[in-house]
RNA sequence: GCCACCGUAGCUCAAUUGGCAGAGCAGCGGUUUUGUAAACCGCAGGUUGCGGGUUCGAGUCCCGCCGGUGGCUCCA
C-alpha cells in the first residue's frame, strides 16, 4: 500500500509498485497533461518512477516560472537535448557534465572545434526538431560492473570519471527516445521531464572555457550556456529583464554620468575618480569618518608604500607574490637572498641542503660582508632564516601594499600598549594595490588599486566578540543607511586546505567568535567553507551586481596570525606581557566597488545627499537669466547646483537634466521671476508646483540630514 | 593566467565578394527667446586600438601585442 498525502492534506492510496504518473492521473487528467516530475518526501522523481511503500509526501512539478524545482527539471532536460543537438552536428563532441544552475543550464563539452555564437542558431534548431519529436526521456539502469564497461567501450573519459564518483550500486542511463532505439543516451543521475517535447522555450546564450572539475592545470572544456522556460512569454521576460539590468551597469552609467574613467593608458584596473565621483566618495567617506568617531576609532594616516621586510614579517611577500605588483627597487643580491630564504625555509630541516649551500656561495662570492659572517652547514633552520633576514633587512626594496594592516601594526607597536588603553581602534581609508589576473578586473567591482574603509582593531582575547559584533552592527548600518538591504551574509571558515596559518587553538577560537557573532546577529548568514583569510576566518557581506554576479563587500575579520607574527603585546593587569587579538575590518569594502555596486543599484539615479549634482537651475528663456542666477547663488549655499540658462528648448534642457539623474530642477520661466518663486521637477517627472527658494533649501536640508534613500 | 568573442569620430552604430571611411547624438559657430523628456542652419571631428604580413589595393584576410566583454581559475 501506498500512500499519498498531497499539499492539501488529502490522502490517497494506490497498491503497491504504483508510479508518480498513475498518482498524478488519480489526481486529475488535467494535471497528468501538465506534470513535469513529482517530489516524493522532498526528493525529486521521474513520473515513471515507482513511488515507495507506505506514507509518502507527494507534490507534482508542473511548469511554472515560479518552481525552482519544475525548472530546475525543464533545465536539465534541455541541457541533454542541447548536448544531442551538439554531438549531431559535431559526432566528435566528447560529453562531460551538463547541471542545471540559477536561470538556465550549461553543459561542459570536449570538442576541439571552437563554437562560435554563430552557431547557437544552429543548435537551436536542431534542438527544435528534438522538441518537435517529443521523444520519451526513458531511464535505465545498470549494474556498476556493467555500466563501467559500457563507458569504458563507449572511450569516453570524462563519463567514465563521473561514474566512478557516482554513488550507489547502479548507474543510471537516459535515453531521448525509448530503450534500444538506438537514441541518443547519457549517463545521468535524473530525474527528467516525461518527454523532449516539455522542455518549453529555450535559448543558447553564451559559450566559455571551463576547467574540468575546476582545475587550471587541467586542460580547458568549452561550456556552452542556455536558458529555459515553461513559455516563450516567460523567456521573453527573463531576456528583458536582463536587458533592463545591463542598463544600470556602472560601467556604462559611470563614464556616461562622468562619475569615473578607467584609461588603458593609466593602466587596467587603475579608476580615475571625475570631479562627480570624487563629490560621491567624499560624501562617503564623511559619513563613515562620523561613524568611526562615534565607535571610538582613531584616524590615521600611513604610506601607500613599505619596505619589503614589513611583508616579509606579515606573510604577504613573497606568498602572494602573482597577485602584488613587482616590488621596487629590490637588488640582485636582495633577490638572491630571498631565494636563499625561501630555500632555507622549505628545507624545514636543521641542516642546510647542497642545493642552499651552493646558492649561499654564489651570493657570498660578490658580497665580502656576507662571506665574513658566513653560513655554517649544520646552523639550526630558525638561525639560518635570521641571518638571512638579517642581510635583508638591510635591502632597500619597497612594495607597493597589497593590506594595511603592517602599517597600522607598526603605529600599535610605536606605543608601550596597557590593558587599559584596549581595544586600540586603528582607521585609515587606505589605497591597496593588487596585481589582480587580468581575466579578472572588469569596471570598479575588481580594480588593482582601491581604498578600502579599512581599520584594525587590538583587543584583548575577552574584548574580542564585542569588538567582532561592533563592527559587525556598523557594516549593517553603512549598508542601512545606503539602502542597500539585498544582501547575504557569510560566515567564512576554513577548510581542510592547507593555507592557513596558526595554531588550531586560535582558530577554534576564532571561528566560534565569528560563529556566535552571526548566530546572536539576527542576520540572514550562511557558512562557507574554505572561505576564510589565510590568517583568520570572516563575517562578509555579499551583493549582487546587475548581472548576478555576487561581490564581497563589507568584511569583519578574525586575526589572531599577524600579532603573532608582529609579536605584538600589551601589559595586562598581572603586569605581564599577553598578545593582543586583532580585527580587520572594512563595513563598505572598497570604495571602488561600492559605489560600483551602488551606482547599480540607484541605477545612478542617487538619494540626494549622495548625489553629486543635487539641483539644476533652469531657464526657460533669457529673459529669466538675472533671477535665474541670483536663485543660482542662493541655492548653491548649501546644495550642489548646476546653472543652464542655455538658448535650448525648455523641453530639451529638462530631458538633458534628467539623463544625468539631477534629483531637483529648478525651472525659472517669468512666473517665477514676477512671483519670486521657483518651479520644482523631480528627476522622474513629478512637477511638485511652485515655492519659495528658502522653502525648497529648507527641504532639500531636511531630506538631506535624514539621509533619505 | 586560461577559453571564446569584440575593438571604426567623445558616445551609439553604418561601410557588397578586399575597391574613394559615413550617419545620428554630443562639441563648436550662427539663427531662434522658448513653460516641463529632442528648435533650425552650418562647421569641425579619423594614421579604422597598436605593430607587422599577404595583396595592384586591407576597416575587411593572416600573425603578434594592447584593451574591453562573458565565463573558468584566483581574490591575502
Amino acid at each position: 500500500m501506498v500512500k499519498v498525502r498531497l499539499p492539501d492534506g488529502k490522502v490517497r492510496e494506490h497498491p503497491d509498485g504504483v508510479t508518480a504518473a498513475e498518482a498524478v492521473r488519480a489526481i486529475g487528467p488535467g494535471l497528468a497533461r501538465d506534470a513535469l516530475a513529482a517530489q516524493v518526501d522532498g526528493r525529486t522523481v521521474d513520473l515513471a518512477a515507482r513511488l515507495p511503500s507506505g506514507e509518502v509526501e507527494f507534490r507534482v512539478l508542473t511548469p511554472k516560472a515560479d518552481d525552482p524545482a519544475a525548472l530546475e527539471v525543464m533545465r536539465h532536460s534541455a541541457a541533454h537535448v542541447m548536448a544531442e543537438a551538439i554531438c549531431s552536428l559535431w559526432p566528435e563532441t566528447k560529453l562531460v557534465y551538463g547541471p542545471p544552475v540559477e536561470n538556465g543550464f550549461y553543459y561542459d563539452i570536449d570538442l576541439k572545434h571552437a563554437i562560435s555564437p554563430e552557431e547557437f542558431e544552429r543548435i537551436e534548431s536542431r534542438m527544435a526538431e528534438i522538441v518537435k519529436e517529443d521523444r520519451p526521456f526513458t531511464r535505465y539502469e545498470l549494474p556498476r560492473g556493467e555500466a563501467m564497461t559500457k563507458l569504458e567501450r563507449e572511450g569516453n573519459p570524462y563519463k567514465l570519471d563521473n561514474a566512478e564518483r557516482a554513488e550507489g550500486d547502479a548507474l543510471s542511463f537516459y535515453v531521448t527516445g525509448t530503450r534500444d532505439s538506438g537514441c541518443w543516451e547519457d549517463l545521468c543521475r535524473g530525474p527528467h521531464v516525461p518527454s523532449s517535447g516539455r522542455i518549453g522555450a529555450y535559448k543558447i546564450m553564451q559559450v566559455a572555457g571551463a576547467y574540468h572539475h575546476g582545475d587550471a592545470s587541467k586542460a580547458m572544456l568549452q561550456r556552452v550556456y542556455g536558458t529555459a522556460w515553461p513559455s516563450k512569454k516567460e523567456l521573453d521576460a527573463y531576456l528583458n529583464q536582463l536587458e533592463e539590468a545591463r542598463k544600470r551597469d556602472h560601467r556604462r552609467l559611470g563614464p556616461e554620468l562622468g562619475l569615473f574613467a578607467l584609461d588603458p593608458l593609466v593602466g587596467s584596473g587603475l579608476a580615475l575618480w571625475k570631479p562627480k565621483g570624487a563629490i560621491l566618495r567624499h560624501t562617503l567617506e564623511v559619513f563613515i569618518r562620523e561613524e568611526l568617531l562615534r565607535r571610538g576609532y582613531q584616524p590615521v594616516y600611513t604610506p601607500h608604500i613599505g619596505k619589503l621586510d614589513l611583508y616579509r614579517t606579515s606573510g604577504h611577500f613573497p606568498y602572494y607574490k602573482d597577485s602584488q605588483f613587482p616590488p621596487l627597487y629590490e637588488s640582485e643580491r636582495a633577490r638572491l637572498l630571498n631565494a636563499l630564504w625561501e630555500i632555507a625555509r622549505a628545507s624545514n630541516s636543521d641542516r642546510a641542503g647542497a642545493e642552499e649551500l651552493a646558492l649561499f656561495s654564489r651570493i657570498a662570492a660578490d658580497h665580502a660582508d656576507l662571506r665574513q659572517v658566513g653560513y655554517p652547514a649544520d646552523l639550526p633552520m630558525e638561525d639560518r632564516l635570521r641571518r638571512i633576514r638579517g642581510w635583508l633587512q638591510q635591502e632597500d626594496g619597497y612594495l607597493l601594499r597589497p593590506m594595511n594592516c603592517p602599517h597600522h601594526i607598526r603605529i600599535y607597536q610605536s606605543d608601550v600598549r596597557s590593558y587599559r588603553d584596549l581595544p586600540v581602534r586603528l582607521a585609515e581609508f587606505g589605497t591597496v594595490y593588487r596585481y589582480e589576473q587580468s581575466g579578472e578586473i572588469g569596471g570598479l567591482t575588481r580594480v588593482r588599486g582601491m581604498t578600502q574603509d579599512d581599520a584594525h582593531i587590538f583587543c584583548t582575547p575577552e574584548q574580542l566578540h564585542d569588538e567582532l559584533a561592533g563592527c559587525v552592527d556598523m557594516a549593517r548600518h553603512a549598508l542601512n543607511v545606503v539602502g542597500l538591504t539585498d544582501y547575504r551574509v557569510r560566515a567564512s571558515l576554513r577548510d581542510g586546505g592547507d593555507k592557513y596559518v596558526g595554531s588550531k587553538e586560535n582558530w577554534d577560537l576564532a571561528e566560534a567568535a565569528i560563529l556566535d557573532v552571526v548566530q546572536h546577529s539576527g542576520m540572514n548568514w550562511f557558512v562557507g567553507r574554505g572561505e576564510a583569510a589565510f590568517y583568520g576566518p570572516k563575517i562578509d557581506f555579499l551583493v549582487k551586481d546587475c548581472i548576478g554576479r555576487e561581490w564581497q563587500l563589507g568584511t569583519v575579520q578574525c586575526d589572531y596570525n599577524l600579532p603573532e607574527r608582529f609579536e605584538l603585546k600589551y601589559i595586562g593587569a598581572d603586569n605581564h606581557e599577553h598578545r593582543p587579538v586583532m580585527v580587520h575590518r572594512a563595513p563598505l569594502g572598497s570604495l571602488e566597488r561600492f559605489v560600483g555596486i551602488l551606482i547599480e543599484h540607484f541605477a545612478g539615479a542617487f538619494p540626494l545627499w549622495l548625489a553629486p549634482v543635487q539641483v539644476r537651475v533652469i531657464t526657460v528663456s533669457e529673459k529669466s537669466r538675472d533671477y535665474a542666477r541670483e536663485v543660482l547663488r542662493t541655492v548653491q549655499k548649501g546644495l550642489r547646483a548646476e546653472f543652464d540658462d542655455g538658448d535650448e528648448r525648455i523641453g530639451n534642457k529638462i530631458r538633458m537634466a534628467a539623463h544625468m539623474k539631477i534629483p531637483y530642477l529648478l525651472i525659472i520661466g517669468e512666473q517665477e521671476v514676477a512671483n519670486r518663486t521657483v518651479s520644482i521637477r523631480t528627476r522622474d517627472g513629478r512637477q511638485l508646483g511652485s515655492c519659495t527658494v528658502a522653502e525648497f533649501m529648507a527641504a532639500c536640508a531636511d531630506e538631506i540630514v535624514k539621509r533619505g534613500v
